[in-house]
DNA sequence: CCGATTTTTGCACACCGTGCATGTTTGCAT
DNA sequence: ATGCAAACATGCACGGTGTGCAAAAATCGG
């Protein structure tokens, strides 16, 4: 069994970066090739020449073609977590995974140019679009599982929240509410991302996106109560 | 293709009819083969065979192999939508919704056998389950457009919305509203029904399906406040 | 620098997905 | 009924996708 030594662990070692780096390169060609050429234009091999790497690689870093157009930055979910984790304990969990995402979306307002590009390769192929959300759903059990740890911050997760405080019953239906709750809230937010973008992209004169986001989670919030009743 | 020969003009015309039975009869069996050999080894061929037409017909009906196994029932959505605007109007829109999908998911539940099938398949193929779900992500604007003419019958859908009662200010905010807010209500209600299945699925001894349904939906209704603070 | 481990690559091969030409079925008007 | 036009199914050819396998190259620890 191998073990890490000092400089390896300290940022991963060679061998991790360049992965990375690879991995982000195929991303990156396959992005500019979109734009350049329309989606389905660009086959394999010319994303993996623009890489600088094999046909053959490509299929060690994706399971299909289409994968290398749907996440641009592999580590954003792992940075949202982090905040999740370390979010103020006063706030709800609603809203401590709103403040993360908000911030991670500002960044990436600001390293524009590959995100314009992105956006618009998955605004000219709606199928990718939606496989790209789905994509970022994929992460949303280790999400759920941040929110979980904010809610018992003692234990490993939410499988050991049981059997704390309260009396047996009391205990069984908040550990019930414990695994279910976390998921809802990652799923929602990420739902809540999704709407954003799609209604501030379909109608960006009604307002910054982060308004539209501030909005969306207001309503949440809220509880979605009926408008007229607001 | 075998020959049925049968009243014309019965319901929709022949073609129609026919078309819908072929794709019914490649989804079906789709799902058979795979859940007996497993989704992998299930070939375009395969499926042809079993509905009894050529493989350049299966790609007349489905855009790839793996779209064949994502949706059993291509009418439920629209069911849904018609359930939704035939609610009662004392409803809130979000529980309108959540009784529509919730007597959909039951009648789904009786016809188990093809059902079980289908869950199993995607059981064991997450990705697909993915996939699926974010296909019937897909159907979620005609859900929003049907809450949308929910909140305003007398129109033709959310653009039109403006103007009654108050100033022209609180005019404005109620236009954006409703046309952020129905997107959100669909898009919300879908996501309430994949993590319930999907925690259901994953914990089944930890409730029926339908008290989970109804625990997330309660869950939403009040805003997600923290569990601590319930 | 060496041995062990991980990654990359080439090659072979099966399957996917599409354009096109062709034959067949359906709907409709006569 | 009969014939015509549109819609549909099919066969074929062909390029792109995706995988197993084994050899070569790169990296790591010592």
């Amino acid at each position: 069994m191998r073990v890490m030594s000092e400089r390896e662990s300290a940022r991963g070692g060679l061998r991790e970066r360049k992965k990375r780096a690879t991995r982000a390169a195929l991303a990156e060609a396959a992005v500019r090739l979109a734009a350049k050429h329309g989606v389905e234009k660009v086959t394999v091999e010319a994303i993996s020449a623009e890489a600088g790497v094999s046909p053959r690689t490509f299929f060690n870093y994706f399971a299909s073609r289409d994968d290398a157009f749907l996440i641009l930055d592999a580590d954003a979910a792992e940075r949202i977590r982090l905040a999740v984790l370390d979010a103020p304990a006063e706030l709800t969990p609603l809203h401590a995974v709103r403040d993360a995402l908000a911030d991670e979306l500002a960044e990436a307002e600001q390293q524009h140019e590959l995100w314009a590009l992105h956006a618009k390769v998955l605004r000219t192929a709606p199928d990718l679009l939606v496989r790209s959300l789905a994509a970022h759903v994929a992460d949303e059990t280790r999400l759920a599982e941040a929110v979980a740890r904010r809610l018992s911050p003692g234990s490993g997760g939410p499988e050991a929240a049981a059997g704390t405080g309260a009396g047996p019953k009391d205990a069984e239906e908040r550990r019930k509410a414990l695994d279910l709750y976390p998921r809802l809230v990652a799923a929602v937010a990420t739902t809540a991302v999704r709407v954003s973008v799609e209604h501030w992209s379909s109608r960006p004169e009604e307002g910054s996106f982060a308004d539209v986001f501030r909005r969306v989670f207001d309503l949440l919030a809220a509880g979605l109560p009926a408008p007229a009743h607001v």
